[in-house]
DNA sequence: GTCTCGATATATCGGACCGATACATCGAGG
DNA sequence: CCTCGATGTATCGGTCCGATATATCGAGAC
């Protein structure tokens, strides 16, 4: 799910990854946030896949890279080629290509049928401007059914166990089972949104 | 982390896998439920590590491996040895030893500096009766010491970048600074009953 | 009686993601 | 000049997950 969510912010703007993380992390709120260690992983997969490119570093283009001591002619021309497409500070800035764009695409719209299902979900809705009104209304009512579904086995189970669960545990699952609910009604809400602006 | 949801619930009874998963799952809400790829792994772990044993299944003894057709002697052998320690559907009952318990006392006390901060508070709070009364206290206040940071972080980024976002990024980014609001007042009224329980 | 189906049960595999860590450069301030 | 903290890229080991394979058991169909 990584690769939503940059390729959605290099769709509106060229980024390097510590730029790329600062963003994310604004952008889901400050918990969720993604760590270098899937960032930069995630971003030679993208680059290896050809959806993303490093591009040329505009701005300064840095000093002539103070060469410690004897380097070989090997890691000298390693330098060199680095150089072109490293900006000052030994930026690597990434672009968005065609191929990119298309697996956007393709993930943006994907039943997310895998795993981390709440993050998903929060990535999708936050590029869910890319998407046509009714597949955002799908995504939204999906939500709703999955987290509606979620209550019920949850109400299910408290029915069955309550006895068997101390205060703290009882206490944990109500408190989860409201904050489900809050999360329906502020579907509800989106959702009637979503529907006042597309009526037909 | 998962290692604690094991030797807490093992500490009350002796259980196989498939019920550990079971119990896990009623105890944290149908939400983050656990895998079976993380569980078994984690059993096996914890058995290298001494922390849990397989014990003699009680109970029906089950009957006589069928044995489907010939077998080479070191399979016959080797069922053998399974037989001691399985029940009646090859269950493996797991019970923990004193170096769980040492192991249990130590993660529950922990400061989770590490990952998953949400899931191990959830995970500790179900525990917190194994707890001495001002170390839950103290789990409680530094959860919530870490929410009030949060917020605040989430606010500062929020006033400095609203205009950037679009309107269904700054609608999660609002519901999920109210649910964590929302969290942190639950946590209010349960430091409150706390303190009520222990007032000297 | 036997056949099939779903629940019970254990286990492994590849992959995603994480925290820790290492390393280098730059700018500000002492 | 020098150190310190922010910027920046990258890798490593490990945890957890979903998918999958395999096998047994009990209930109900027929």
């Amino acid at each position: 799910m990584l690769e939503l969510a940059i390729l959605g912010l290099l769709k509106e703007q060229e980024l390097h990854g510590y730029e790329l993380k600062k963003r994310l992390s604004e952008m889901l709120g400050p918990f969720s946030s993604v760590s270098f260690g899937s960032l930069y992983p995630c971003l030679a997969r993208l680059e290896a896949a050809g959806a993303v490119k490093a591009v040329e570093a505009h701005g300064d283009p840095g000093p002539a890279i103070p060469s410690t001591g004897a380097l070989t002619g090997e890691l000298a021309a390693f330098r060199a080629r680095s150089r072109a497409v490293r900006g000052s500070r030994g930026k690597k800035v990434y672009g968005i290509t065609e191929r990119g764009e298309a697996l956007f695409e393709e993930l943006l719209l994907a039943e997310s049928q895998s795993g981390d299902d709440d993050r998903a979900f929060n990535l999708k809705l936050a590029f869910a401007r890319y998407l046509p009104s009714e597949a955002r209304l799908g995504l939204l009512e999906r939500r709703r059914a999955h987290l509606v579904e979620r209550l019920a086995k949850a109400r299910g189970a408290m029915r069955a166990r309550r006895e068997r669960l101390d205060a703290y545990s009882q206490s944990l699952l109500d408190h989860g089972t409201e904050t489900t609910e809050r999360d329906i009604s502020w579907l509800d809400g989106l959702i009637e949104l979503e529907k006042q602006e597309a009526p037909e």
